[in-house]
DNA sequence: CGGATCATTGACTGGTGTCAACTTAGGTGG
DNA sequence: CCACCTAAGTTGACACCAGTCAATGATCCG
């Protein structure tokens, strides 16, 4: 398990990643790597808080649901984010996976004594939630202000900082990695679908629809497949923002 | 200041709560306090992060402008809540005081080494933090998905609750406290103008005034001044918000 | 090839924003 | 103490954006 951690790919990004190796040692005894399947849900929202946990692989979405039954998506967590509530007796957002993924869990109990004798993972948590904070907070302006297409053209330069690939104007760039995104094309190749943007977006899937067809037929985007889309003028999306 | 310290209002509630006096006077002496007219605007946002702080008295808001120059407010900080970013380069909200306030400042750096050299402070900060990031999603549903009337009727018992004076069927209640407000009316003493709520809902002033006309008309409140309300039926508020 | 799911499109409705006029509250100075 | 003045709040008319309901079209999978 120690072995486990010293080759996790999100070793570097996670919370442990100040730990010495026998601190690592410690910790990895106390947790549990779980496959999620799409669709499932780690954590129920206003369940008792049992589970804390990185992602180590895929995408998952944090998400609350109204008293009338829609559902409203407050966050996604990608590799090397932390998930779950520490130090609270209940995680108010539900944990779903939006792709097939992988976490590292454990239990919420173990995880709080760890940190508290560890201020350096403490350290690193307060950090990542205010980042997470100020996050949540921009996302707010989003919600309470934007039209429905800057919600959607903020939302697609969100995702291609994220998972977006360039594409060279030639051909392909090739690596697929992190590569910054400049003023050239992107490749976005989405995890999930229509209505999981609706839920994010607090819109309804119909509404992204008729706004994904607008920027397609302004030739803003290119949509080869259900699940692509390529921005070829990201600059117009930036520009739709103001 | 060590003695400001212990007679301070928040001292219970504010982050420095666990300190012993020892530690209590070291921190007194690299913080300073500070008076604040209503309007004044404590940190802008985008700001280098040189200040971070206790709110002693007053309330203040968080907020960000959008791209076309309205305003949004993220949240509201009362008394014994800590205001500005710690550990990081920029604060991304503004601080404005609603109220005269007074606060208790400190500069961010000497603050940071403070809370790393204590790790109580930072576990309380954390704590802190969690919950905003808790109650700023909540807000987040608010705002992407209901509607004007239910916005103002969240809000209106989330000030109840806050600041809110239960008030007896025969009379004042009297001692003007926290007291837990039940089924019966509470009196709400705004410490702000519509224009404020307005931002604070992600609405138009008209809207917010039309909404205030209707439960006025309904028999639901009542609005003796401009800057009071009455919750005659708190339970009604509570039901629309299904 | 067929069925199911997901996405798109259309027609219509309603809520909230916008612009403008009007009213009220509250403070100031005669 | 009252008249006035200003800022804040209210009300009305109207337009428009996004939601709703319904039908159609495209993909994916067995």
């Amino acid at each position: 398990m120690f072995d486990a951690c010293t080759r996790c790919p999100v070793r570097a990004s996670a919370v442990c990643h100040s730990l010495s190796p026998d601190e690592l040692d410690d910790l990895s005894r106390a947790g549990q790597r779980k496959v999620v399947e799409p669709g499932e849900t780690l954590m129920w929202e206003g369940d008792d808080a049992l589970l804390v946990g990185n992602v180590i692989e895929g995408v998952l979405k944090l998400s609350l649901t109204t008293p009338d039954g829609r559902d409203q998506t407050l966050g996604l967590a990608y590799p090397g984010d932390f998930i779950g509530r520490p130090f609270g007796r209940t995680t108010r957002q539900g944990v779903t996976a939006l792709t097939g993924a992988r976490v590292c869990l454990f239990r919420r109990s173990s995880f709080d004594a760890f940190a508290r004798r560890h201020p350096q993972v403490e350290h690193d948590l307060l950090e990542r939630t205010l980042g997470e904070l100020d996050r949540a907070r921009d996302w707010m302006v989003l919600l309470a202000r934007m039209s429905a297409p800057q919600r959607l053209a903020a939302f697609l330069l969100e995702l291609a900082s994220r998972i977006g690939t360039p594409v060279d104007a030639g051909g392909e760039n090739g690596d697929g990695g992190e590569a910054e995104y400049g003023a050239g094309p992107v490749r976005i190749d989405l995890p999930f679908g229509r209505q999981a943007i609706a839920d994010i977006l607090g819109l309804t899937i119909e509404t992204v629809s008729r706004q994904i067809t607008r920027l397609r037929d302004a030739g803003t985007i290119a949509t080869p497949g259900r699940r692509t889309i390529m921005l070829l003028h990201p600059e117009r999306l930036r520009a739709a923002l103001n």
